[in-house]
DNA sequence: AGGACTTTGTGAACGGGAGAACAAACTGAG
DNA sequence: CTCAGTTTGTTCTCCCGTTCACAAAGTCCT
């Protein structure tokens, strides 16, 4: 994920960090679609592809894709495409995981079993430094390598780690009292997985999911689908 | 979830499926949190809300609330609010959980136990009438109270139980593959945790949940923090 | 009954994102 | 060098969703 020798190294340094402002919030979403897609080029030994292409390989419409990408910069070649490595690490470093983001996860139950095992994060610079549960029963049990310890450490953990993202994968009765914790702890970017909305003071970013949702959504579609299908 | 005597019935003869017509997608994907936060309000044993703190309890405007809610009738009672109960069983019934679906799951690893354990799904009318994996080895183990079985039983499943919904939890590898049998089999409506965009015919729904995709887009907002901070 | 007050439902203005379409820019052949 | 072919970056238009603001419709008190 380190800058390779050959790569436009003088067009990275024209671009610095502070004429990335402004991104759309949805292109944003899209990003680490793309990252993804190109990761999955570069492992099949693709050097160089299409908008068209990658577009393909990422589910969406190419115009889209393009749009995308010139809010980053212009880090393609008219007449050619994109270096699929070069773009890869352009993306990358635009969301941030060429960086460790250190993470928390509270909540060990089956959610967190998968989370704290899930290997999607940390080949994308998400370490988990810590898993805590307020239940004393699961102290001490080992999962996915890491010592299960208790939720009133949090504080220091996240000082001493300097973690600034934390995932919630409690129950719903005890989400918005993690919530509060963590940002009390410092903790300023949150992940909840717990059916509920929480609330966090300005300054605070919360992503939700919400699997249950998901489902329901599915299911009115299919409804609409049944009931056009007996009409 | 049966509906209560008492209630509006005229009002919900009145309003027959098919002037359901055309609800917004942005407003489909709310409606489940809505009914999430009005069955809290039932359980706290409140029997009537306003727009504001219903929309408080979502977190969400109360005008968006208000629209929303629009689409599908006019349930609530100018100067008074809704009634909880009622408006409830209303925005349940518009999104199909009323009734039974019964799901799949296909890949039983770390997510796949997480979601056959995961009781939002049973409380919501999602019934897991199967659980498949294509390794040999996990055959005959049995992950809450359902027994694992041979992916290949896959259509005689679906056509016994008329499953609709369909759920991808295999590495990315095996999910193209799973998706083609699962349209083959005659599911409709695909909820896919494995990260890579899968194809399908048309008529076919997909819905996407990658947990790296939104850590990766918290990692974004909070590197431009970071690097706010430090201007 | 009447008037003050509350809250819904909706019309209208506004903003942002999606997609089509095209000019600009690059390659490569002759 | 020139020209045909290719693909990006960007402009323009349209549409969807959000939000404001207010009329309509109900309640409650006197």
């Amino acid at each position: 994920m380190a800058p390779l020798p050959g790569w436009k190294v003088g067009l990275v340094s024209a671009r610095t960090a502070d004429s990335a402002r402004d991104i759309p919030e949805a292109t944003v979403a899209r990003l680490p679609v793309y990252l993804r897609a190109l990761t999955t080029l570069v492992d099949n030994g693709t050097a160089t592809c299409s908008s068209e292409e990658l577009a393909a390989a990422a589910g969406v419409n190419s115009a889209k894709l393009r749009k995308d990408l010139s809010y980053l910069g212009s880090y393609g070649t008219r007449g050619v495409g994109y270096d699929v490595d070069y773009l890869r690490y352009q993306i990358a470093r635009e969301i941030g995981v060429t960086q460790d983001w250190p993470v928390v996860i509270v909540g060990i139950g089956n959610l967190g079993h998968a989370l704290a095992n899930f290997s999607g994060f940390r080949s994308r610079g998400f370490r988990v430094v810590a898993l805590l549960d307020a239940d004393p029963d699961r102290r001490g049990e080992r999962v996915a390598g890491i010592d299960v310890r208790d939720f009133a450490d949090l504080e220091p953990i996240v000082r001493e780690h300097g973690v600034a993202i934390g995932v919630i994968a409690t129950p719903a009765s005890a989400a918005q009292d993690v919530a509060d914790q963590m940002v009390e702890a410092g903790i300023r970017s949150i992940l909840n997985f717990a059916p509920i909305v929480i609330s966090v003071p300005d300054g605070v970013d919360v992503r939700k999911v919400d699997l249950s949702i998901e489902l329901q959504i599915l299911a009115y579609h299919e409804q609409r689908k049944q009931s056009e299908a007996t009409a």
